[in-house]
Formats: C-alpha cells, sequence, structure tokens
DNA sequence: TGTGATTATTTACCCAGGTAAATAAAAAGA
DNA sequence: TCTTTTTATTTACCTGGGTAAATAATCACA
C-alpha cells in the first residue's frame, strides 16, 4: 500500500529532475526549458497570439509575458501588433527556425532516453493513469 | 502511440496543477506547499539539521534556506545551532505541533480526492511507472 | 454616439526551483 | 601546530510559476 504523500512527492521530485535535464541539455543553445515549449508551441501552430499561447500551454498570462520578453530580447522571436491592436502576434526569427530542427531532435531523444525503461504499452498506460489525477467522474479534464 | 513531448507536458501540467490545489487549501493557514513538504518532513522524523532536510526532499541548499527563513518569521520552526557550530538544528514550533494534525488531515482529503479516480492498483502500479522514469537499466534510481 | 463591460497585455510583487561563489567551522595531514 | 581540504550554510542572482491590479483597445448596446 502506497501512501498518497509518497505518489505526489515523486511526481514533484521527477519533474524537478526532468526540467534539470532539460534545462542541461538547451544550455548550448542559451535556452531554458520554458523558452523551449513556447518555441515548439510555434513551431507546431505557425505565428500566435500571446493568449493563445498561455491558453494552450495553460500557464497565466503575466508569466507568457515574461518568458517572451526574454525571448525577444535574445532573438528567439518577435511579437507585432495585430490588426486588433490589443494583440501581439507572436512568430519564430528566421535564426529561431534555423536551429529549431536539431534542438528538436536532442530534446526528442532526451525525452526518449527518459522513459527507456518503459515500453510503449506502459507509456500509454502512464498517461492514461496521469491524466486520471485530479479527473472527477463524468467530467471534463482540465488538461487537454 | 502517444508522443514523448504529450507525457512531458501533461506531467508538468499535472504537478502545477497539484501544485495550485494545494496551496489554495494551504491559504487558510498561511502556509505554502514548499513550507507544507518542511513541516511534513520535521513532523514525520523530528528535529533535523538542515542538510538532512534538503538531502531528503532532494532540492539544493540554498532553495531549503530560504524557506526556512521564511517558516523562521512566521513562527512554524526554529533554528538554532547545533554541537557542530556549522550546522542549525531545525524543530517546529509548540504552535505548529498544536496545527499539524488539522492541516496533515486536509491534505490527506484533498490527496485522496485528487486520486479518487484511481483504484489502489492503479495508484501501485502510476507509482511503479514513475519511478522507471530516468531510471537506467539495472541502476540504482535517484529518487528514493 | 457615448458609456459601461469585456478582453489582451502588462506591471508589481509573491513563492519556489536552480547555480556560483562567499563564509565560517571542522577535519585531515604534514 | 599550522595549513589545507572539506562541510554547512548563506548570499546574490537567474528562470518560472502564481495573484492582483493597471492600461488600453474593443465590443455591446441603450
Amino acid at each position: 500500500m502506497i501512501s498518497t504523500s509518497d505518489i505526489f512527492h515523486n511526481l514533484h521530485q521527477q519533474v524537478r529532475f526532468i526540467t534539470k535535464e532539460v534545462n542541461e541539455l538547451l544550455k548550448d543553445y542559451h535556452l531554458y526549458s520554458s523558452q523551449w515549449t513556447i518555441l515548439y508551441c510555434l513551431d507546431q501552430f505557425g505565428p500566435m497570439k500571446q493568449t493563445d499561447i498561455w491558453k494552450y500551454l495553460n500557464v497565466e498570462a503575466p508569466t507568457t509575458t515574461r518568458t517572451l520578453v526574454r525571448m525577444e530580447k535574445s532573438n528567439w522571436i518577435t511579437r507585432k501588433e495585430g490588426s486588433d491592436k490589443r494583440e501581439r502576434i507572436v512568430r519564430l526569427t528566421q535564426e529561431a527556425e534555423d536551429v529549431l530542427p536539431v534542438i528538436k531532435e536532442s530534446i526528442q531523444k532526451l525525452e526518449e532516453s527518459l522513459l527507456s525503461q518503459l515500453s510503449s504499452e506502459e507509456q500509454a498506460h502512464f498517461y492514461y493513469l496521469l491524466k486520471q489525477i485530479g479527473a472527477k467522474k463524468g467530467e471534463e479534464q482540465h488538461v487537454y
């Protein structure tokens, strides 16, 4: 019988451990984990409004603003006013698009190595169980 | 077939979601999640050296120092010099010991509700799979 | 048209994780 | 003993999560 605290404690620890590994890998590119998630997002969907980004990543707006400001300074992205003057359209720079495939490959390798002890079936099951946390009977889940 | 990125993305999101819920609950006691983990630790093991705490929680020393300073200010703990003058022995205050059982109970209820969609077997399996992440074949794991 | 509500973003300020480098005390060794 | 190395803690500074409140532009609608 496992105590619930142990589960949550280990969840927390694993996430910290993974983030540390990712940051270590990204150090070569002068990038940080949360910046990478935004680059990944833009690569996947193309130019996005800031609101689209934080809603997709499920974080708060100010968190995203701060990270984007840093990324603009280090020339990963640009933010320009949309037709609606309240909006800012975020877009990858050419430099970002050039390096992106290489980083994507490295991250992919790291992720695979972190999951190397789990078969595809186990990964799928883990994913399923993970999504059940915080879910209520017959309710839509908060994570999508 | 689930992409590895999805797994890590969801892991990250779930931990943020859980931390938010815990912080919401702890708000009533003017406590924060990481402070709670330290109280829990002290409740379990009794007075500890700072080093024992951060090694057990698997975080860095400065992180722990900062949190302990806050907790000392808000009267949850005391830190007094040990026989080895470099050490600081951390101990729960009487006030902390008085309120602790109530908080423990609330947290326990929250954790159970978050896991309510998983049977005991599923929880055990989830715990097992979680621990496999980052593990290498035939190697000791970094989380214990 | 003009006013009030809504929406997108930002600013200011928390807590919590990390690293690098500084202290200060203890331990080890010549 | 005295010098060097190690250990425990702290300080300074970075990223990244959160909330509350401030702008500024747009929308809704009388």
